[in-house]
DNA sequence: ACACACTACTACGCCCCGTAGTATTTGTGG
DNA sequence: CCACAAATACTACGGGGCGTAGTAGTGTGT
C-alpha cells in the first residue's frame, strides 16, 4: 500500500511538492511561500490553495503546529517516482509479452546507460536479501 | 529519437489509440468508429476530431487512401509505455541515488513479482548481445 | 455535373489548475 | 477574557485540454 493512485499534478503543485521534499521537516504555508521562488512572488493564499488541493488529493499530510498547519509529503520523492514508473510499466498491457520491457530497457539505456547496471545489481541484491 | 515528448492523453484519446494499436493495418475514421464501442455510440465527427488531435500531437500518422485518410500509430504500444516508464524513472532526480530505483523495484514487485525476473534476464541478455 | 462521403473549421460545456480576493476562525498577548 | 493579528476556509475567474458534435467546404466516381 502506500500510494493510492498518484493523480497527475500541475506545474505549481509539483514545484510546491518539491519544496516539501527538499525540506527535512514539515513546513508552514509561509515557509513554503518563502521557498518557492517565483517572479512575481505568489500570494500567500495561492500557496495555501495549492497545499490545500494537494492535501485534498492525499498527496500531503498536515498537522496543526501552534496556530498554523505544517505540511509534509505523504510519500517520499523516491516512492512517488518509483511508483509512477512501475505503474507505467505494469499498466502497459495486462497480457503483455516482453516487448514492453524491451522497449523500456531501450529507452532507459538511451537516457542513462548506467541505470541498467544499477537495476540488475539491485535486483540481484534483492534476491539475496529476501530469498523468500 | 522515436518519441518527442509523449503528451498526456485523455480517456477517449487513449481508447482510440488502443483501437489503432489493436489493428494490423491503418484504419479510416469510420473503421475506428466501428471499433470503439461506446454507449451511446459516438458521432463520426467526434472520432474524427480525436484522430485529428492525436495527429496534431504527433501521436498518429495518416495517409490518404483513396478519398479518406487512414490513421496508424506513430509508435508501437510497447514503445509508448516503455518510453513513459523510462521517463518516469529517469526524470525522478537528475542526481539521484539508488533510492528511486529501489522504490521502483518495490512497486514493481508488488504489482507483479515476475517482472523483476524478466527484467534481470533481459538485461543480462542485452549485455551478451551488445557487450560494448 | 451532381450526389455523397469525407475532411476542415468551429463550438460549447466541463473540469483542472494557476492565481488570488474576501470572509471566518483561532491562538495569544495584555 | 477580549481584541487583534495571523492563519485558514470559502469563493471566484480565466485559460487550456478534452469529450462531444454540428456545419461548412471539398473532392471523386459515375
Amino acid at each position: 500500500m502506500s500510494i493510492a493512485a498518484a493523480p497527475p499534478l500541475g506545474e505549481l503543485e509539483t514545484a510546491v511538492l518539491d519544496v516539501l521534499w527538499s525540506s527535512s521537516s514539515a513546513l508552514s504555508v509561509r515557509a513554503v511561500l518563502a521557498r518557492v521562488r517565483r517572479r512575481p512572488a505568489l500570494a500567500y493564499t495561492t500557496v495555501l490553495t495549492v497545499l490545500d488541493r494537494l492535501h485534498g488529493k492525499g498527496v500531503v499530510v498536515r498537522e496543526k503546529e501552534g496556530k498554523a498547519y505544517h505540511y509534509s509529503p505523504r510519500v517520499t520523492r523516491e516512492e512517488w517516482f518509483g511508483e509512477r514508473a512501475a505503474r507505467a510499466l505494469a499498466g502497459a498491457a495486462p497480457g503483455h509479452d516482453d516487448a514492453v520491457l524491451v522497449a523500456f530497457l531501450d529507452s532507459t539505456e538511451r537516457v542513462d546507460p548506467h541505470l541498467l547496471d544499477k537495476l540488475s545489481a539491485l535486483i540481484a541484491a534483492r534476491r539475496k536479501g529476501k530469498p523468500r
